[in-house]
RNA sequence: GCACCGGUAGCUCAAUUGGAUAGAGCUUCUGACUUCGGAUCAGAAGGUUGCAGGUUCGAGUCCUGCCCGGUGCACCA
């Protein structure tokens, strides 16, 4: 199972709790199940991006921002050179100009408001798009959130905030321009200078992968997610050349444009083939690229080399992709392609592609905060457990804080991660703080409370004797209703690992839940006489273990208290 | 333009893949507590499953054509 599969040298980001915690779920249902599982991380942690960061660590790195939080440091670094290297000189003559004119202008804090706005208006839209337009906004609303975050409007910081955050975007434009060679060039050089082995920029290198690497392991740990290998893009690095030469010796691969590409064979009808796109009424090649002009390789080349890796390897007998459904027509070329490339060993292998859509904020776009930046996965965590925390002391503010503390890591922790399994995983969702820590619904919350009420019986209730458990016959409709969904937890588990569902499962659960509750409402299970009295304890006991398992399945633990 | 994924109650989503009267939560209204922990339960209200055809004993689910939204369409992953 290949899944989360973060990118190195950048912080991770709200859109990984999706291929992670979906991924993280079939692992552990498919283990659970019977099947021997491994899991591989497949970082991004070689690629063209390395070119931009080395130009920026050697010219722009700021070591103290590095020691005190180095992926903020090396996205910045990253987003630097890559608004210098992609924005073109005349752009840069515009941008630097219009600086120029605010750092002139009269300044009041209203105005700063105003200019704030300006900067990030349609005149700037119009001109620079994308991650440059991005560069120059996001100082800017971050000076906007110091206002509004301020109370008051402190003329004097804020023409601080002012002076400190033209001269950073002047300084960054004026470096872009008089770089010399271009930014994007040195980037194409350091990159090569980088896959050639030049001992300084590999140990760069080495030095992000290793910040980044711990980063990696604080996320995992938060969210108790293990994997079996991390081995990342540039592992694969020394066979890639091989990769090609071997395609090309086979006659699948074909240079075209400089480039080396994979073509279609014609074997699929053209509506069906992944190698060819209609453009304005003509079926014209869209091939997969496995070398680029310049003598670098792509994903595709990588892909290709962990497949037969992970073949020779481990032999499985199903790869499984848990990646973003936008990647779909990558994956189809790929599996066609290793096909053609090893039929032989194509056979012995099915390939999988489990897809899943975006999350969104409650305007409908993409999940991000109010200024437009990426959501970390860090804070994410961070805000779910002081949610969580504000509720449980709400509710239960005779319980010292060390124990809120745990039960808010358990049920905040829980309540994103459920909310990300729930929906249907090929629709996007929308992201709801609200909604994932409500207590009523169909939310981890209510499920993980259910458990502790279902287990507080069985702690207080005792053993009981399974073989008089077994004589006795449910009657009234609330405990048969919990009897036969209770039976149906293994056919929920192989749906689950059939269609690669988690939210079969979150449903079975709550359906689970809703019925104990019932039950629990309507029948006495401490204080009524035997028979009965085994029967409803067992059946709590059942209900508490299901709960359980099926949670842990998930990922998502249980407190004993809530 | 072409392809893929969606469109289900006012809102957010289910529907175990072709089965019986399409289910939950939120919202609104009405009930149940000297409780086995009420972070609960019961009831009411809310639907032409985007539209039009077709296949079938039976269609939210499959087929065809439209409409709307999202995404993707060689040298980023």
């Amino acid at each position: 199972m290949d899944f989360s599969s973060p990118n190195v040298a950048k912080p991770m980001h709200v859109g990984h709790i999706r291929s992670t915690g979906i991924g993280d779920a079939l692992q552990r249902v498919l283990r659970m199940l019977g099947h021997r599982v491994i899991t591989d991380n497949h970082l991004g942690d070689w690629g063209t991006q390395f070119g931009k960061l080395l130009v920026g660590w050697k010219q722009r790195l700021n070591r103290a921002n590095l020691a005190k939080a180095p992926m903020t440091e090396l996205e910045r670094l990253y987003r630097e050179i890559h608004f210098g290297a992609e924005t073109s000189a005349t752009d840069l003559e515009v941008a630097a100009q219009q600086i120029e004119q605010l750092r002139l202008s009269h300044s009041s804090a209203l105005l700063v408001w105003e200019e704030a706005m300006q900067l990030s208006s349609a005149a700037f839209t119009n001109r620079f798009t994308g991650d440059a337009l991005k560069m120059l906004t996001e100082p800017a609303e971050r000076a906007l959130g110091l206002l509004a975050g301020s109370g008051l409007v402190d003329r004097e910081r804020f023409a601080t905030e002012r002076e400190k955050l033209l001269a950073d975007l002047a300084s960054l434009v004026d470096f872009a321009r008089q770089a010399n060679p271009p930014l994007l060039e040195q980037a194409r050089t350091e990159l090569v200078k980088l896959q050639s082995g030049d001992p300084e920029n590999l140990s760069i290198w080495r030095e992000m992968t290793r910040l980044s690497q711990a980063q990696f392991d604080t996320i995992y740990g938060r969210l108790g997610v293990r994997f079996d290998h991390t081995l990342g893009e540039s592992f694969y690095n020394p066979q890639l050349g091989s990769v090609v030469e071997s395609l090309l010796a086979r006659g699948i691969a074909r240079e075209s444009e400089g480039a080396v590409a994979v073509f279609s064979d014609g074997s699929l009808p053209p509506k069906e083939d992944p190698f060819l796109v209609n453009r304005d009424g003509a079926w014209v090649a869209e091939p997969a690229l496995i070398r680029k002009s310049d003598g670098g390789f792509n994903y595709m080349t990588t892909d290709l080399a962990t497949i037969e890796y992970r073949l020779k390897t481990w032999s499985p007998d199903e790869i499984i992709y848990v990646v973003d459904d936008r990647q779909a027509p990558h994956f189809r070329k790929l599996f066609l392609t290793f096909r053609r490339w090893q039929p032989e060993a194509a056979q012995r292998v099915q390939l999988r592609h489990i897809g899943f859509g975006k999350i969104l904020g409650d305007d409908g776009k993409p999940y991000k905060t109010r200024s437009g930046d990426t959501i970390k996965l860090a804070d994410l965590l961070d805000e779910a457990e002081e949610r969580a925390l504000r509720v449980v002391t709400t509710k239960r503010p005779e319980l010292d804080e060390q124990t809120r503390r745990e039960i808010a890591r358990v049920v905040g922790i829980g309540a994103v991660k459920y909310q990300d399994l729930l929906p249907n995983r090929q629709s996007d969702y929308t992201f709801s703080w609200d909604k994932m820590l409500a207590l009523t619904g169909n939310t981890a919350p209510y499920l993980q409370y259910q458990f502790t009420r279902a287990y507080k019986v069985t702690r207080d209730g005792g053993v009981y004797d399974p073989d008089r458990f077994a004589k006795v016959i449910p009657t009234e409709s609330a405990e048969l209703a919990l009897v036969k969904h209770l039976l149906n937890f293994g056919l929920t588990l192989d749906a689950v690992s059939e269609e690669a569902r988690p939210n079969y499962l979150c449903n079975y659960l709550y359906e689970l839940a809703g019925l104990f509750s019932r039950f629990y409402d309507q029948c006495q299970v401490l204080k009524s006489a035997e028979p009965v009295r085994t029967l409803r304890l067992a059946l709590c006991d059942l209900t508490a273990r299901v709960l359980k398992q099926g949670l842990a399945v998930l990922g998502i633990e249980a407190p004993e208290v809530m």
